[in-house]
Order: C-alpha cells, then structure tokens, then sequence
DNA sequence: CTCTTCCGTTAGTATTGACTTACTGTAAGT
DNA sequence: ACTTACAGTAAGTCAATACTAACGGAAGAG
C-alpha cells in the first residue's frame, strides 16, 4: 500500500464521530475493547467494528493478552496522514497569499 | 468557531471519497464549479453541494466573478487539521516507541 | 429585451454505513 | 470439565447522506 492510499483510507476513516473518539481514546494511552465501550454510548460489537476499520486504516495496531485485545496508536497512519496534510498546507499558503496579492492590486 | 471545530468540521468533509476529489482539485488551483465538475462522474449541483461542505469546515473559499464563483483552498481549515493531527502525531511516537521497547524486553 | 451561460436551491430517491441483537470462539480460573 | 470473562462475526434494521432531476435567479452578449 502506497502512503498516500493510506493517507485516503485514514481520512475516511476519521470522518466518522464515534471513530474519532475511539481513536482519540486509543491515542491517550492502549487499552482494551470493553474499556473503550465503556467509556461510549455504543455498544462493545459496534466499537470493536470501528476499531477493525481504524486498523486497516493503518491508525491503530492489535496485539492480544490473553483473551484481551490492547489496541495502540500506529504511527504509519498518522504519518501517513501528516504527509498529506503537509502538501496541502503549502499549496494552500501559497494559493492564499497569491489571492491576497491580486486583491490588493485590484483595489489599491 | 474553535480551531479544533474547524479541524472536525474538515475531518468529517474530507471523509467523502468525492469531496477529497473536488478539494484536491481545488488545492491544484483556483477552480469554478462547472470545470470541478466536468472532470468528475457526478453532476453539477452534487459538486457545488460538495463545496457548500467543504467552504463550511473552512476547507475552501468562494468568490464570485460575474456569474462564475471561483474557489479556492483556505488555508484555516487545513491548518487546523494540521494542528489537531500533530498533537496525536506527538502520541503516536511516544507509544510505539514505550511498546517496541517492551517487546524488546519480554523477547531478548 | 431576449437569449445564453453559469450556478445555487429544492424535492425526492437511492445508497451507504452505523448500530444492535444474537451467536460463536478463545483463554483463564475453579 | 464447567463457568466466567472478553472479543470478533453475522444478519438485519434504520437513519444519514450522496445523488439526480427540475426549477429559479443573476450576469454578460447580441
């Protein structure tokens, strides 16, 4: 998988609300399926759903203990999505300061 | 509006596959809505729909020029899913590397 | 003024996907 | 072996939303 598709796949995959604040529960610290459901309104499968998506989405990785599954953050999803981020960011400082230049020059 | 509003506002319209289209191709370059829209499969009023969404996280500027509306990237919203990915960005590598130095010590 | 172009809005449809319930599987304790 | 605890899977339901078709409105050309 090239970064970029994973970039694709992490940024679909925090559209989601209930996504996002598993993700961001995971990324406080590992933990398991049945703590992060307790701390949501959503029941243990849809969590453990959700997680599924987030790990192939490269944003957090499994590891068993037991007949518990610690979930962790994953760097290479994050990072994927920084990269991508960052190109977007120097396009859109560049785009911005040209437009601000041509406003000025249309009302002087 | 928050800055990390704006970055869940951006996060949530970036998670439609079409919306990344029209946003990446606004990012290439200033664009109207008819040449969005004519180099996608979907209608016109689905992009400008689409761009409704994105203006609203902040993601894109409009303009008008005569009965054209012009629009570009808006560097608020980027900068604030940059903002919001770096704070976990911090997190993912400090996690990975306390969990790869624990799996060096249970397998030496 | 009319025609054309370009675009946003509305209403209605269709599809995606998030969720729950029920079931199955695995590991540890007694 | 039986029970308990923890988690993934399957199937079905329902709500959110992406999409199209039809309409209306503003700006420039003739």
């Amino acid at each position: 998988m090239t970064n970029s598709t994973r970039a694709i796949d992490a940024l679909s995959a925090l559209g989601d609300p209930t996504r996002r604040s598993i993700f961001e529960r995971v990324a406080a610290g590992p933990a398991a399926v049945g703590a992060l459901a307790a701390g949501l309104t959503v029941s243990r499968p849809a969590v453990s759903q959700h997680l599924r998506v987030l790990k192939e989405a490269g944003l957090v990785t499994e590891s068993a203990e037991g007949t518990r599954r610690i979930y962790r953050i994953d760097p290479r999803g994050v990072g994927a999505m920084r990269d991508w981020l960052d190109q977007h960011w120097d396009r859109a400082l560049a785009a911005f300061s040209d437009f601000v230049d041509q406003q000025v020059e249309e009302t002087p």
